[in-house]
DNA sequence: TCCGGCATTGCAATCGTGTGCAGAGGGGGA
DNA sequence: TCCCCCTCTGCACACGATTGCAATGCCGGA
């Protein structure tokens, strides 16, 4: 077993040139004589060579990798964005270096600083529920000209690059589509505000008040875990008037709103209507299908990879910070749809 | 603004002293006088100073990254692996560069490749339905002494380390589950055989028969997309004589067995019972939740991830290939049920 | 015959760290 | 006083690649 470790410098002693030209003729650099260049690119073939990308890395001052942050991928909303960020820095030329903050975003900063160092050439910061928790990093890096984009809701975000989602307009465009199937008692289940507001529950209240039905609040639960949500949906339908609509503020509590309405004997959308927002594959798993909102992912990883591929690549280094809001849209499905008189609805046996 | 990058060097002319002090006083060494140290530690701190990580790797020949090959992302079974990996990788002192080899593993190779090269200290295979694509790349990168680890089902994997769940007693604790329960017509959907076979469907057919109830014919659907399922499932329910169990071979599927069967105004698990496999969090969204085989994933990322820490760490380096066999274990819930009468079956009305 | 230019190759510095080894300085024991 | 040892620091090389610049040899034109 030959234990040499193969190098540039091993190629060009066999080869008998110097490890200059080896670099040349791997790079396929028109320096080196042609037949010179397939003879060391044979060789290099033949000894299962493998350029040491770190070294080149040192050298070149550059990795082609940028760093992902992303709290966690068990929650389904997250596994497609990675799926879509991964596919752009490939067509890009980067690899992905996958770092999770962890539910809470504890690991933030830790997954930030161990991006930085050189290790990544860019860094995409996907936040979560309690914002950016890594901020005073993200604008020392800035500002040492890092190049960094963040995804998702951040206050007073002058200091960096921004990608979000327009969350209010896509609450407001469910209430609008509930009042218009001619609801009125409608529920919103959502949780305790993180992050400033939570803009999606934010707009739906409000569209809700500018027709005309503002939130009862016997109406709005705030639910911190699964047990929550069982409990709220229960509470909800043993009101004497029972909310004919129930809006989840993500498509994964809908679906357990959805095993709570059912479990109680009740049909949705028929006696009770469900939507939820996220618009995630579990959407058009459950049955019947989860009318919610969505942001069509494609153009949002799209905008979010090719900023940060700009400022790796350094073209206008003056630019300043940009902020770019995507507008989710409604998707009707079966889960929604007119409410059928109360009577009926009071009328049906509850599971004990 | 200081254009300067700021380097051990740098840091060295500030505080009078050489780099090698610095290196080591950052590195906290015993070998450093103790006011020296602090005051270079608090000299770094205050200069926002970052070790150049990708030197670093150059020289102490590891970066502390392992690599994590995955299909994809976006189909619910691997996000959870990649969590677990992630975690456990983290607890031992790794970062994850996550690659994606594509739904059909097309990319799996350039995937191996990108990681090779002194990029990662070892790398974590996930294979797919078509097998370990890139076989002959991983026997030389295990004969070259790279750690690699592979997981999933691999035939004749004499040369490399090797972790998998045991689909084949995962089939058959399921079929022993709905014979037990009185089921005697079950159909199996599965797939065409992948990479030489399907051991969840081989290992389910074999206990049919053990228990006497070989799979008919007519109740084996093949499927390769949703239509399929979608018409595999209604071909199954025009039978003059139905099943009145139907084994999925992914939960995912199952998810679309669910609305097919409750479309046609049939209950589960009360006039058909559905079992799955794989038990994604999705199998406890859908209601009734789903009865289904699932590995208990930690230890099995446990194993993944330690097996290749083990072999980066290079102790007993004449460790022969290992492989690692994880028995899985059927979760029961509220989809499997013993089967109604027939007749009643068959009078229920079916949607048009 | 001489010279300029082109094609090709090698030399050597560089990227930023880590570390073996030598050397400086000081203190204590004989 | 001398010497040894211990503590601390710096020198210099190495890791494996890239690249500007110099050098070599050859050919053709004057």
């Amino acid at each position: 077993m030959n234990e040499e470790v193969i190098t540039l410098e091993y190629l060009a002693r066999k080869a008998g040139v110097s490890h200059s030209t080896v670099s040349r003729a791997l790079a396929d650099s028109p320096l080196v004589n042609a037949e010179t260049k397939a003879r060391i690119q044979k060789l290099a073939l033949e000894s299962g060579f493998e350029l040491n990308q770190v070294a080149r890395n040192l050298k070149v001052r550059a990795t082609k990798m940028i760093g992902l942050v992303v709290p966690e991928v068990s929650n389904p909303f997250y596994p497609e964005l990675v799926q879509q960020v991964a596919d752009q820095a490939r067509n890009a030329g980067f690899t992905l270096q996958l770092q999770l903050s962890g539910r809470n975003q504890e690991l933030e900063s830790a997954c930030v600083g161990s991006l930085s160092g050189s290790r990544a050439d860019g860094i995409l910061i996907v936040t979560g529920e309690h914002g950016l928790v890594a901020r005073s990093q993200v604008n020392t890096l800035v500002a040492a000209g890092k190049p960094v984009v963040v995804m998702g809701w951040v206050e007073d975000a002058d200091h960096f690059d921004l990608v979000a989602g327009d969350d209010a307009a896509g609450g407001r465009s469910l209430a609008a589509h509930l009042v218009a199937l001619g609801h009125v008692r409608i529920a919103v289940l959502g949780k305790a505000a993180h992050r400033g507001a939570f803009d999606r529950m934010v707009g739906f209240r409000e569209e809700l008040a500018v027709r005309g039905f503002p939130l009862h609040p016997e109406l709005n639960i705030v639910v911190e875990n699964e047990n929550d949500v069982r409990s709220g949906v229960a509470k909800l339908l043993g009101l004497s008037a029972p909310p004919t609509a129930i809006f989840a503020y993500q498509d994964s509590l809908a679906a357990t709103v959805y095993r709570q309405v059912q479990q109680s004997g009740l049909s949705i959308p028929d006696d009770i209507s469900v939507v939820g927002f996220d618009n995630l594959d579990l959407a058009t798993y459950l049955s019947p299908r989860l009318t919610t909102v969505g942001t069509h992912i494609t153009p949002l990883c799209s905008a979010f990879v090719s900023l940060l591929v700009r400022r790796i690549q350094g073209i206008d280094p003056e630019l300043p910070p940009q902020t770019i809001v995507i507008t989710p849209k409604i998707i009707v499905r079966e889960s929604s749809n007119s409410p059928r008189s109360h009577a009926l609805l009071r009328s049906k046996p509850r599971a004990s």
